[in-house]
DNA sequence: AAAATTTGTTAGTCTTGCCTAACTTTTATA
DNA sequence: TATAAAAGTTAGGCAAGACTAACAAATTTT
């Protein structure tokens, strides 16, 4: 059995690894991601190496065992079918769902996240758009395309967010977007890369930074 | 904030401060409850005078404060309403319930409970017939008469278990015994207390240990 | 009232998860 | 390529929550 903490560092090594694409998790990245000194975070990727969730060699690289994965996305199955519940069924908004699951995450019982699945329908996507893994821990593919990559005169459809934090997710509702919404992009600038879009009608200015922390298609 | 195993030893003072009637909470009673060793409770109880939200002195009295017990109902309305939106909305049978929610209980969000409490409709008692308390802390009285305080020949109706395991409620079941059924007490055997009771037409014979863990009125 | 039993307390130790300070290895830069 | 910077590691310490063993106080029994 695994202690919360030992699931909040599998679930970082995950989400790093995804957000990375390529790239190498390293001892720091993970600390910050957890709010913990780097001493800290090298502590316990000796235990989970220990307990064979992750390989690594001393000043080598970090990865996810197979054992390892499997938890973590059980983790983030568990976090997203919390969510979706406080959303749909609760009336939560979808800025402060994230917040909840943080705890609701580590309750253990297959029974209650296998009923929670079927009274949410089976659900494939949180509020957020991010994909639910299903009890074999296949999720659909996550997207990589963002709102900054889009070309200036192109249209393309808001389906997820990158950051779940409820500044941004505040600022988003703000704007006037949403999950599925259609955005055009009508111009950048030169100066500071702000991109002008307009949803429904309304147009407004967006930084390059806001730009990428959302998914499109 | 109180930690999970801080609000544990509140809630098990509370329940045993309304089990016990008038006697007196003590060191080895709590520790019993708590699985650990009397010796660790002693360092808790220290720790929860220092908060005050326990009063004692040095081989004294037992006491929760009203902080300690505004807490301790608290959790008591969170777990009872976890268990009840198990048992209804998840479809857990009632011997299911009390374990996912011994974890659940320490979930903090005002908010969350809240909105399930409303979801659940202000439910006023838990699967087991135990009362749930509001927003105040306010509940209805606990059920004092046991099935073994039941003369022969009476008839009662059970209200409440006592006990919460799942080998005690899964033969409540199996004896075709529910919430709101009427018992009438046939007999009661001089050799060992064993009672007959019958239920919806059927005679079973009971233990007095049985007998003293249903309520009724 | 003395002895025996039960109940409660203290001291010292362990594990988990975190920290700081100092050090080492790797990587980037001049 | 030598040096500076960044990244990673180790040692030692601390608080929470548990334990055992030894002891002290209170209660019960004789
Ligand atoms: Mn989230
Ligand atoms: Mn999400
Ligand atoms: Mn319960
Ligand atoms: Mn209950």
């Amino acid at each position: 059995m695994l202690s919360n903490t030992e699931e909040n560092y599998l679930k970082a090594l995950l989400k790093i690894t995804l957000l990375n694409e390529n790239e190498q998790v390293g001892t720091n990245e993970l600390a910050k991601h957890l709010n913990v000194k780097p001493a800290t975070a090298n502590d316990m990727l000796k235990k989970l190496k220990e307990k064979s969730f992750v390989e690594y060699e001393k000043y080598g690289k970090i990865n996810l065992t197979d054992e390892g994965k499997t938890k973590a996305i059980y983790i983030v199955r568990k976090h997203r079918l919390w969510e979706t519940f406080l959303y749909e069924k609760l009336d939560f908004s979808w800025d402060e769902v994230h917040e909840v699951a943080e705890q609701l995450e580590h309750i253990q019982s297959t029974k209650l996240i296998d009923k929670l699945d079927k009274y949410l329908n089976f659900p494939l996507f949180d509020p957020h758009g991010d994909p639910i893994p299903n009890t074999k821990g296949e999720f659909l593919s996550i997207y990589k395309k963002k709102l900054s990559d889009v070309e200036i005169g192109q249209s393309c459809k808001m389906v997820a967010v990158r950051d779940n934090s409820s500044s941004f997710l505040q600022y988003v509702v703000k704007l006037g977007l949403g999950l599925n919404n259609q955005i055009k992009v009508i111009s950048k600038q030169d100066f500071d890369g702000t991109i002008e879009i307009e949803v429904e009608e309304k147009k407004s200015f967006v930084s390059t930074k806001f730009a990428e922390n959302l998914f499109v298609i």
